[in-house]
This record gives C-alpha cells, sequence and structure tokens, in this order.
DNA sequence: TCATAAATTTGTAATGATTACATTTTTATT
DNA sequence: AATAAAAATGTAATCATTACAAATTTATGA
C-alpha cells in the first residue's frame, strides 16, 4: 500500500509532523480506517506488525496529530476517546446502545453563530446526533 | 428560594421523576446554576448544606435525570462529564485553556440531515465549539 | 566516522472519573 | 406496626489517560 503510506507522509508533512515510523504507521491506519476508532483498537490493530509498539506512543502521537490538527477527535458519550482523520466538515452519530460512531453529512457544514457577546475565539465546530442505530432500534422496540 | 423549589419539582414531575430531597436539591442546584457544574461541583457544593449526601448518588441522581431527558450532558474534552439544565436547544463552547464551557445561540438550531442512508434513529443534537476564550486567548497572543 | 545533543519511544506507576455492589436507610403499602 | 419497594450510602474495583524517568533512535557537526 505504497498509495496509502504516501497519503500519510503527506498529510504529517501538510501539517508540520515529523515522519517517524510509529508516526507514519498510525497516520496510515487513520486514513485507511474511517471508522473513529479508540487507542485500543488503533493499538491492537498496528502491533501485531509493529511489535516495538507502546500503547503510550499511540497515545502521544493521536495528541500531537490533534495538536496539530492534521486529526480531530470525537468525544460523544465521555467514555473513549475517538479519532478521525477525516478533518472535513461533517457531523457524527453515536448509537445509546452498541456505541458504534457513523458520519452524517448535513445542510449547513457549519453552524452560523448569532452573536457572541463573550467574543470567544472559536476555531473548531462539532456537530452530533445521539440515537439508536437500525439493528438497536429494532431490539428497542421489541 | 420556594420559587426555584418550585421548578425544580415540576421538572421532576413533568419527567417522571420521584421527587426525593437530594433529587430536588440536585435539581434545584442545577436549575440555577446553568454553568455547567462537573459531579465534583455539584457535589461540593450541595454537601455542607446536605452532610448526609453521597457522590454516588449525585452520579445515581444525574444518571437517572439524563435517562428520563429532564437534563442534558456535555462533553467536550473527555475529560469530565458536564450537566445541564437548559434543555432548549442551544451550542456550547469550550476553552481549550482553561476548560470553561460558556453557551452559544446559533442561527439554526437543528443542523439538517442531508440523507441517511443507514436508516439512524436521531433522537438529540448537539452543536459545539472549540477555541478560546476572551482571557485565555490574550495569553496566547503574548 | 564518531561524539554529542535532541528527539522519540518505552514501560511502569500514578491519577482520577466513573461504576459495581452489598449494605443501610428511607418511603410506601397492606 | 410489618413488610416490601425504593433510594441512598460507602467502599472497592475499573479503566482510560497521563506522568515520568529511563532507554533508544535520529540528527548534527567536528
Amino acid at each position: 500500500m505504497i498509495k496509502t503510506k504516501n497519503a500519510a507522509r503527506t498529510r504529517l508533512s501538510k501539517f508540520g509532523i515529523k515522519p517517524s515510523l510509529h508516526r507514519l504507521a498510525v497516520m496510515e491506519y487513520l486514513m485507511g480506517n474511517y471508522t473513529h476508532p479508540t487507542v485500543d483498537m488503533i493499538f491492537n490493530s498496528l502491533f501485531p506488525s509493529i511489535p516495538t509498539l507502546s500503547k503510550t506512543t499511540v497515545y502521544n502521537t493521536l495528541k500531537l496529530f490533534e495538536e496539530k490538527r492534521a486529526i480531530t477527535t470525537v468525544t460523544i458519550d465521555g467514555k473513549n476517546m475517538r479519532y478521525d482523520a477525516d478533518i472535513t466538515k461533517h457531523a457524527h452519530f453515536q448509537c445509546r446502545k452498541c456505541g458504534a460512531i457513523h458520519d452524517l453529512r448535513i445542510k449547513d457544514e457549519i453552524p452560523v453563530v448569532v452573536d457572541n457577546p463573550e467574543n470567544l475565539l472559536l476555531d473548531d465546530c462539532h456537530v452530533y446526533f445521539r440515537g439508536y442505530c437500525e439493528e438497536c432500534g429494532k431490539s428497542y422496540v421489541l
């Protein structure tokens, strides 16, 4: 997958992040899995092929990516942080039962702030919905 | 503050929650403090006047309130859950530096979902912004 | 090339919010 | 008052995340 490797390398360079092997691996994983994975999912997926990887490094790496705004973070239920390499504007949905996170496209990507009397410096906006995914909804009706 | 006591009692009854003294106290606190408090803030504020209160009860109570949709929860940074008795539609803002949460009014309260191919059952929508509040923004420019 | 400094990574231990759970207390019912 | 049901308590466990010191890797410059 040289193509995804290049995409990951390009993304890192675009955001001023030095491309160590582990950083490339984490970014490549995120850019190949738009499933809003947790740290554990990322670590468990990469560990078999990179046995020298530590979970702390995954934490450090993701924190760096987020600080540099090379990825976004999603936290809806307040349990595990989720990571998303899709930095285009889109909304999220989390099922109250199974916890899965899905993407949702909304009409006006960035809601318009009516007034800002406190002069807050906004630089980032997230929209999310909660409810039940189709499967979990079924079992709820029963 | 008989008025706020009544308001709290009314809110509980409206959402089918039996009004125990502790539940009333927590709801009254939330309806008198729209500051998106954490569990600790709520507990520490109430404990002096209700020394028999336990933190577990505050957790239990807030969880019940949220299940009954008598309040909403806000989690932006994924650290502490915040609780909000304002159940009208509004957006939130959290400062990346000091962590304070503020309310924000946006133009179209509920973003319109363009398409929903997975038939997700949406029942709740949240919008939040991140950035820096005025004070923290100043120190950043320096 | 080799030495040195800087950056990265590691692994363990600590933190801290939240939950589990068994017990106790309070409230409602007959 | 006796019993059952609900609410509240307090401690212990859980689990994601962070702190931190040590080890490793990478870059730099003589």
